[in-house]
DNA sequence: GCAACTGGTTGTGAATCGCAATCGGTTGTG
DNA sequence: CACAACCGATTGCGATTCACAACCAGTTGC
């Protein structure tokens, strides 16, 4: 755990923090999949994640205050992982990410319907979502309106119809 | 070279082209830059990144079609290297970085103007900017507006200003 | 009591990274 | 024409990171 850094660039310090292959992919399931255990997180991973690369990276995470880690009060083992206010902020970037890749990349059509409707909905969907994230992880009063269940319905309807 | 992608969800495939600690550097420098050379990338590196990274950083940008590369005839073995739309349609999500970077991270006052800059122009700023890349590397028609002059400009400012 | 589950750790070999030294070819200068 | 500077890389090397599988001790439900 070294402190130097390369620049004061928040291009370059941003990659610091996210410049790897699984970080964002951790944040990404958090906040999309809603998973919050290690073991969500480890078995529902659609790029099939190591337990000690998704170890490490929750610990990295925690440690540059992008998540917050706690006891789950239903099994002393069990720890819930949740998304900090920086990393609910990250929200326009990943939705920008989702944004370029859906244009220029060979993406799946179940898999990038989130990004479309997070692009088609603008920064009015993104404030929403972000609001509502702030409820699930760090208990703000729950919005009225369920940004995350509208995606989660569109993926669902997406693969229902291409099983069919 | 191997082709296997881990999944089709945009945000991974956007993460296996530029999920790493350089490549959205040579993308920045080429971006804000202006280096359009090996030597200037490798010897105004702000971050100071090792010829043999840069050189396989700009294969891989290459080969993504992020970057071109043609000969300077003024020079037999010198090497101009461009930026593709692929790569100029990154600015959103370069400013959205910034901005991030600029709201959580130590960043120093000279290295972030450019990214304030962009974030307060908005998209209106990120469209101009992006006319002008397409006119410098794409040969498009350069637009009246030189926001690159601009971004240019405010960062001598601050430098000259906080070297008084 | 016991199997399943919890969040991890350990070991191993391969791949990548960062750094310094160096390469063969090209160009400008004296 | 000699020679140094410059050109885009390449090579060698040790350190770190990666992917994959096996394993761990404590907890829970049956």
């Amino acid at each position: 755990m070294s402190d130097d850094l390369r620049s004061g660039c928040p291009i370059n310090l941003t990659l610091e923090v996210l410049g790897d292959r699984w970080s964002l992919i951790v944040i990404r399931d958090l906040m999309f999949g809603n998973r919050r255990h290690f073991r969500e997180l480890l078995n529902h991973s659609e790029e099939g994640i190591a337990s000690n690369i998704l170890a490490d990276r929750l610990k990295k995470l925690v440690d540059k205050g992008l998540v917050t880690r706690a006891d789950d009060p239903s099994h002393k083992q069990k720890a819930i992982y949740s998304l900090s206010e920086k990393a609910i902020q990250l929200v326009p970037l990943i939705a920008h990410m989702g944004a370029w890749g859906r244009r220029h990349l060979p993406v799946t059509e179940e898999l990038s319907i989130r990004a479309q409707l997070l692009e088609e909905g603008g920064p009015a969907l993104w404030d929403a979502f972000m609001e509502e994230l702030r409820a699930i992880h760090l208990g703000a009063p729950r919005p009225a309106r369920s940004v995350f269940a509208e995606l989660q319905a569109a993926y669902q309807e997406i693969c229902a119809r291409n099983a069919a």
